[in-house]
DNA sequence: CTCATGACCTGTGCGC
DNA sequence: TGCGCACAGGTCATGA
């Protein structure tokens, strides 16, 4: 689930669940997604203990939340991550790899993931930006987003914009469906060259993207009580909004053409064929 | 330097 | 019913 409309309801989410709150004990319940913390396991736990949660902050498709006393606990979600605050007295959900315990004996916090592609990490004077995050670009939410920086930088990119998009060092925070999602609102197909954009169509892709991620957190605000987000991507949100991704065979709701599913870069794509036409072969000079 | 590819994991759903 | 395979919203290291 977790782009970054997901990442910051989740954000969100951990601000109110965590914040001010002092961390008693930590049980790592499996060592991989500690893996990033090269002390260790024990060390991690040791670490947080008796730490106060300040307020959590998130670059693209990172978290980190500071302490109060300074370093911070930096968190991605990979592709299955979850947190969950939940009653002390309620059983773990499945894939529990991380519990937090609290001084006022209230929820805990769950660090829930299946596939373990995402991890925790102490961050040592990482409240401002972990050095972690450092190479991540700054995401179009960002108050000092740079929009013609990044154009021209995307117009410089020799790949397809797809790519491009997800080329987390460019700009933050888009994953494989809200690329899909800005490339059919801006007509593009996803091997359309980079550099073969003009200014307009590269202002207008990373402004759709932006406008889809917006009106997804929108959604995602609407329905958030609890820390729960579902990763199999049932909310209604994906269910009313997403206008190609995942959704072949069905009618684009432009033309009525069948969406295609592709494979690119290990993954699918979705387009529609009329709309997003593959780009004509463009032989180089030298 | 830039770009493309596979590795890293577990779980689910589908066709046979 | 069981098995094998395809597939899942991300990132990183490693090659060319």
């Amino acid at each position: 689930m977790p782009e970054l409309p997901e990442v910051e309801v989740v954000r969100r989410g951990l601000s109110t669940a965590v914040r001010g709150r002092t961390i008693t004990r930590v049980d790592v319940l499996h060592d991989r997604p500690v893996r990033r913390h090269l002390a260790g396991p024990a060390d991690f736990a040791a670490q947080l203990t008796g730490r106060r949660f300040a307020e959590p902050r998130r670059r693209g498709k990172y978290l980190w939340l500071p302490f109060e006393d300074g370093d911070a606990l930096l968190a991605h979600l990979g592709m299955s991550g979850q947190f969950r605050s939940d009653e002390a007295t309620l059983p773990d959900p499945p894939n529990t790899r991380i519990r937090f315990v609290f001084a006022d004996g209230g929820p805990e916090l769950r660090f829930v993931d299946q596939r373990m592609f995402g991890g925790l990490s102490l961050s040592p004077d990482g409240a401002e930006l972990p050095a972690e995050v450092a190479h991540i670009a700054r995401d179009p939410f960002d108050p000092e987003f740079d929009l013609d920086q990044t154009v021209a930088r995307l117009r410089r990119k020799r790949s397809g914009v797809k790519r491009a998009l997800l080329d987390q060092e460019l700009i933050s925070g888009i994953g494989n469906i809200y690329a899909d999602e800005a490339l059919w609102r801006s007509r593009l197909h996803y091997a359309k060259p980079a550099d073969r954009l003009t200014r307009k169509a590269a202002v207008g892709v990373i402004m759709e993207a932006t406008a889809v991620m917006r009106e997804a957190l929108g959604e995602g605000g609407t329905s958030f009580d609890s820390l729960y987000v579902n990763v199999n991507g049932s909310s209604g949100y994906f269910e009313r909004a997403l206008a190609v991704y995942g959704r072949e065979g069905l009618p684009c709701l432009r033309c009525g053409r069948p969406i295609k599913r592709e494979p690119f870069m290990n993954r699918s794509s979705f387009r529609c064929p009329r709309c997003q036409p593959a780009p004509r072969m463009i032989i180089r000079a030298s």
